[in-house]
DNA sequence: GCCTTTTAATTAAAATTATTATTAATAGTC
DNA sequence: GACTATTAATAATAATTTTAATTAAAAGGC
């Protein structure tokens, strides 16, 4: 595994190294071009030791000069900015039919992307091959030094252990974990984290969680995951299983969930449950404009179109499960009292129609002091963007944004 | 209100003052006596710089040479620890029936304790003004300038909002919050905190959480109370409301909560519900030891009493409770994966009768991955301990321990 | 008991950094 | 357009900090 010069693998560096990482990430972090003074001023040095530090920086390549400040009176200030083709982060998600990759700048500017589109997510060699090959492959084409690589985020499905890097459900068949694996063969970096994570991450950093540090992400799609945001940080739980909304007990149906238990709330809140919701709804006798339409299975997708359709059965089921996750997620926010509720996944194309179901369900839960300052909205990121998020867990854990 | 050598109100401070804080700070942190060599290591300064910063401190009495140390071969080198008599903290839990104080030096170690015998919490001025007296005349007794107390730590049962420092339930009619009143009358910097979070901070620092930083601290006695350590840090939430489990819906019976609403589980696992628990089990028939006992109104402490004694009613009753607070802990544990769960408050004293009840509940909702590095234990610390807890939130603050 | 080895503490010299003064550049004013 | 006010950048000087060298103090071997 390569180094970038900003390295964070805890070895000793020499004095004007660590100052040279300090300017840097100051100038990533405020994210503007910035002056000699200001930037003394930032990093509380003088402004002769923050010249000399700037020159350096400047003769390495590390930062360019933008120009000059127009300000009122007085001289006009050179800026300076990070040369944002020094430092790349790449961000990989991994679906169960889809593995997309992003690489962004230093400033979190797309640059290249780039995605598999006939994958299937399986545990074997041959898809493990399948994904390094196509990480490989787009650094090649995007003909950046690997030097210049800080790092690879991957969001992947399923448990992940971030302390270790393993991953629980994939690729669980090496003799080292995954993380471990993906550096040795790729040589950058590798941060491995679970896709619900990384949206929760996301939401926080581009979405409408932006500015909060304390937020609860729900992604609601196939599966049902929670992701938490506290105190600045993701939650992730003493050996990284943290979030695991899906198994609360709340439910009333008989339905058998794979932990082997029942009455997890994620076998009647999620993608899958609505499917199994309109089967049960269809033998009981209720009538659909779904069954019209001359398609073979019917996906929760399809639901969920029917729904905004203004077919009423469709509607009816997404309204129960809106209605059981706000009484379901009022206990979590009288535990946790966030400042907002984000509901992402592909449950958002409804709209409203989820949304105010959960806010009627939360009200019959969750505590009136609680509720009063937390907003609940519906995200507005795209799957791009989650990629795009897990490149910057990269930037995050180098302290560049 | 008066300011610390050791302040941390944000004002600039020159860059010697800043440097001598950072030794004390590692002084206070390393808690042992240390060679001027382990400070300049442990500063990342040479030895020379560490010298005259060690003198000035010595000369300004802020520290002490406690002697020297026997090495090995070479020259013994003067050992120096900060002088206890220079940095106090004091702590105070305001109870139901009991307020306490204690006061602790940097080294955490209680140099002064008393509590009000006959103390009754009312939202009421004559209250408020028993409490101030009281810290007012304890600072007093114990003789120490109050430029030496870096700060008091509060904690008040019912909910607070840290940020603002406002208490909900009590001492609410003053124009500002508690904490600024507290400022304004004793003149030393005031924390002010919910007293169930203050149990479970201190459970990380003196009890069977230390050293993990992902606890969750139960805290059973008349109420119901949850407080979280994540990350090392108190979970607060956006308001400072977080923890509140008492409301989660997990109830069975047609219990009114205070909160308005049905089925909340602090109306059927608390020391409160137990009393109601024992009154239907005499009224359905059943027989109890503790009638025998000529005694007026039967309290929790007695039921808890009771089931030591073979009382089989009282055994049955708080089983039941165990039962129920472990299936609900266990969704609290699927989402927050924590590396211990201590359970605290007055019910402790049944030891295993409520700790295997709990483990029992746990195994019907919890997920064994998360279950499986997970302690579930019995604190062990007193109410004393507890005040401790507040005052060392204080040197927590201030970044000593 | 004296010498060697080892580590602490002090001192001296070198290097670094900050402060102050000076010069440079720009905008507005008379 | 020259002058003034203002801020940036640089140069010179002062202060601080570090590195290196020296001295001091202790332990152990012969």
């Amino acid at each position: 595994m390569k180094h970038h010069f900003l390295k964070n693998d805890g070895s000793v560096l020499d004095k004007r190294t660590r100052q040279q990482m300090e300017y840097i990430r100051i100038l990533s972090k405020m994210n503007k071009a910035m002056t000699i003074p200001e930037i003394a001023e930032a990093v509380q040095t003088s402004i002769p030791t923050a010249t000399t530090i700037i020159t350096d920086l400047l003769e390495n390549n590390w930062i360019l000069i933008q120009g000059k400040r127009e300000t009122g009176p007085g001289r006009n200030p050179a800026i300076y900015s990070v040369n944002t083709e020094q430092f790349y982060a790449i961000g990989l998600i991994i679906g169960l039919k889809k593995a997309q990759l992003v690489i962004i700048n230093i400033n979190q500017s797309e640059v290249y992307k780039k995605s598999i589109s006939d994958f299937n997510l399986e545990n074997t060699k041959g898809c493990l091959n399948q994904l390094v090959d196509f990480v490989s492959a787009c650094i090649k084409e995007f003909e950046a030094s690997i030097s210049k690589v800080l790092g690879l985020g991957v969001g992947i499905t399923g448990r992940v252990n971030v302390h270790t890097g393993e991953t629980l459900n994939y690729f669980n068949f090496m003799e080292v974990p995954f993380k471990q694996y993906l550096e040795a063969r790729l040589k950058i970096p590798v941060h491995v984290e679970n896709d619900t994570r990384i949206t929760g991450f996301t939401e926080c950093e581009f979405g409408k969680g932006k500015g909060s540090d304390n937020i609860i992400l729900i992604n609601l799609d196939r599966g049902l995951g929670l992701s938490m945001v506290v105190n600045g940080k993701l939650l992730l739980g003493n050996s990284g299983f943290a979030g695991e909304f899906g198994h609360m007990k709340f439910g009333t149906k008989e339905r058998l969930c794979i932990c082997g238990k029942k009455g997890c709330l994620g076998t009647e809140v999620s993608g899958y449950a609505l499917q199994l919701d309109f089967e049960e709804a269809l033998s009981k006798g209720c009538q659909s404009l779904l069954l019209k339409e001359d398609q073979g299975e019917i996906s929760f997708f399809d639901i969920l179109e029917g729904a905004n359709n203004g077919d009423l059965t469709s509607i009816d089921l997404i309204q129960a499960q809106g209605l059981k996750l706000g009484e379901a997620l009022g206990s979590i926010l009288n535990l946790l009292n966030p400042k907002d509720v984000i509901v992402g996944g592909s449950f958002v194309v409804v709209n409203d129609l989820l949304l105010d179901a959960i806010k009627v369900g939360l009200k019959k839960t969750c505590l009136p002091m609680v509720m009063k300052e937390c907003r609940i909205m519906l995200s507005e990121l795209s799957a791009n963007m989650y990629c795009r998020g897990a490149a910057s867990l990269v930037l995050k854990s180098h302290d560049l944004i």
